[in-house]
DNA sequence: CATGAATGAGAATTCATTCAT
DNA sequence: GATGAATGAATTCTCATTCAT
């Protein structure tokens, strides 16, 4: 009984060591580079072992994408614990800077989720639960009356690779002379959600940081 | 590709095949799939004639990434040649749009400038002309008084992460249920190029495909 | 073979079902495909289990072999049990069909016992029971004078290997145009038998099908 | 002219070590020990050098059987040759013992032209020409009426059935106490062959063996 | 008795690259 | 300039077998 659960739980912890690596490996000598063997030196096992937890490089590949999605997933639920009377376009753009955040801070991780060649187009696309997340935030903003009528997924989906072009491009290209994380990430924010608000509400426009200007419907 | 044409060929035209070959392989076998021995197969020439062009794969690969920036670069200069009078915000639009769609048309070579793994960070980073046809517009814009006082830099990076998002996404999740590739353009270009406008000009909106909403500096 | 069955299995059981489930996969997926975890899967047991069964994937082989021996024995022996006032020469023919028809029901028994290479040359090599059945069969035609006075021996080998000949090349050859299986092993009989006839008894040659032509000795 | 003239030369010399080579190890570990790397060892080459000349074992395999065949049949085409006065069932008892001879004598050759397990049940089935020149021995036998009336092609399987069985055997069993090769094949022989025999030549019954009998129609 | 983890060896191929010709 | 042969190292993956539990 001991013995067992002990063994399970090595064998659990096994499972992650190997996925540790594997992630560290595809992420450093990229995706082509990455192999079965290196896998199995780096750990100090033999290849077959990595065989006994994953059925093949694909699975393997694959659970590791699982995992970076999870990961994403688990840092934008503190967004579903926020304050309900928060304003939801500042939830909004809280959930835009952590999914950059979660980027930059876990370049491994978002590679694998969103920069990384997939290769299996085989079973059914599935969106991710992540993705719903945001455009319960954006349904929020439109419900409310915060934005102007706009359409929830076309919003969601153009705020997403927005956020997406400043994560992946800063990742891909950290010797570009960018301006600064921070303020270009701002930037972008602002120009993603800023045209979509409601005219009315000037509070918004100051944690906007457009301070003095107002944009009013006629 | 006959044997007997081949004598002809003069070293500049074979390096251009050699290119064209690989890029068609990278294309359509996937990056992952490319090797000098298909690319040799492909050109009917033997493996070794490859490396009289190229040091190895890897400088092979380092052309292509040039090409590719300088078909996106060739892309943009219709730009140069437009109307001085026309509108530098309808001319912005255009460019964001001719990346995007550059992107989407030539994939592969969108995939080789802006989504592989660079993996050469010895020599010094060389911002691509490319770029500076951004800054130019935005510049315009800025200079024409089409937009706000906002720094030319800032806005000319975070248009371009913009850009990069959509346009990478699109390549990387094709089966993702998009809500259509040109309304989701048009919605970002909007997000990122209206709320930089100078408030006075109306003609512009209607161009922008916001047309019974007027925004009006209070 | 449910997990909660297997608690009731006797060693011997168990031991006939690796034997069973190992012949199968021998079958069903060729020679060359069989393995010790392939056999350890479809018998739900741990790989290791097998080895408390049998040394190593060798001696499993051969107890194969010596089980199909067996089973080829046994199919022959109901020659043993039938009316002793039996034409032998009826019976010998009876015995060839048998065995060539055991063969063919039973490819792999056959390919285990004849058509498989004997890599253990080591122990004394041992005349199989099954083959002195056949030598009785011959002694009887011979002592009865059904058959000429012709060497035992001799001719017992030589009936052996034409009624594997049939077999064998059924087996092997599936695809061949044969002219039909039984026109085929009776032409065999025919040959191996009529020759050996003594020339006085016209009923035999009823029965071998040579209905309107006798042989007689001048 | 010359450099590539010596190149093709050595190109087929090499070819031809790798087939003796890869024969040698089919033959002594069995088909399913053989192994790329064990005949890239010991030709002493690289593995890879071997797909040079093969595009994958199973060509190589193939290769090796088409080989054996050619040889067989070269063995038996002496049989063309011989003088068209000659009894044509010497003939055919002479191509008889070539056929084993040959198996006996080049007992790889046999092993792969027919005890080898064929995988590649792709194709359509051809049958060899080696058996064409055994059927055109037995039509001869008929049409010259030194056989009774019998189905050509029933009689020309039941005979190579029969010679596969002897030579198969001995060279599967050589630890079997066999009579002695000679003696056996020439009972094989007399039992396929005799009881076939037109009942009129006595002549033919001398050279068959069976001196004193003489069988006659009644 | 039974297991599951582990391994070392080995399988078929493919590759980038070199080099004598 | 071009070639074809050759290689050594690499790839993914499977296998028979052992052994602590």
């Amino acid at each position: 009984m001991k013995a067992s659960l002990r063994r399970e739980k090595h064998r659990e912890e096994l499972r992650q060591i190997i996925l540790d690596a594997a992630r560290e490996i595809f992420v450093r000598d990229g995706y082509e580079n990455f192999s079965m063997r290196k896998l199995a030196r780096r750990i100090e096992y033999s290849p077959g072992s990595i065989y006994l937890h994953f059925k093949n490089r694909e699975e393997l590949f694959e659970s590791l994408v699982e995992e970076s999605f999870a990961r994403l997933l688990k840092a934008l639920t503190v967004l579903n614990n926020c304050n309900p009377d928060e304003d939801p376009v500042a939830v909004l753009r809280k959930g835009f800077r952590i999914y950059v955040d979660f980027g930059l801070r876990n370049v491994n991780d978002y590679r694998f989720a969103f920069m990384i060649g997939r290769s299996a187009p085989k079973r059914p696309y599935r969106v991710h639960p992540a993705f719903e997340v945001l455009r319960q935030m954006v349904r929020r903003c439109v419900t409310e009356k915060r934005f102007r009528a706009v359409d929830v997924e076309t919003v969601s989906q153009a705020l997403w690779v927005s956020a997406h072009g400043v994560t992946s491009l800063l990742i891909q290209r950290p010797r570009f002379p960018w301006v600064g994380k921070k303020q270009l990430i701002e930037q972008v924010i602002d120009g993603a959600v800023n045209s979509l608000l409601a005219p009315s509400d000037p509070a918004q426009h100051i944690e906007a940081g457009v301070r003095h200007e107002h944009f009013t419907r006629v």
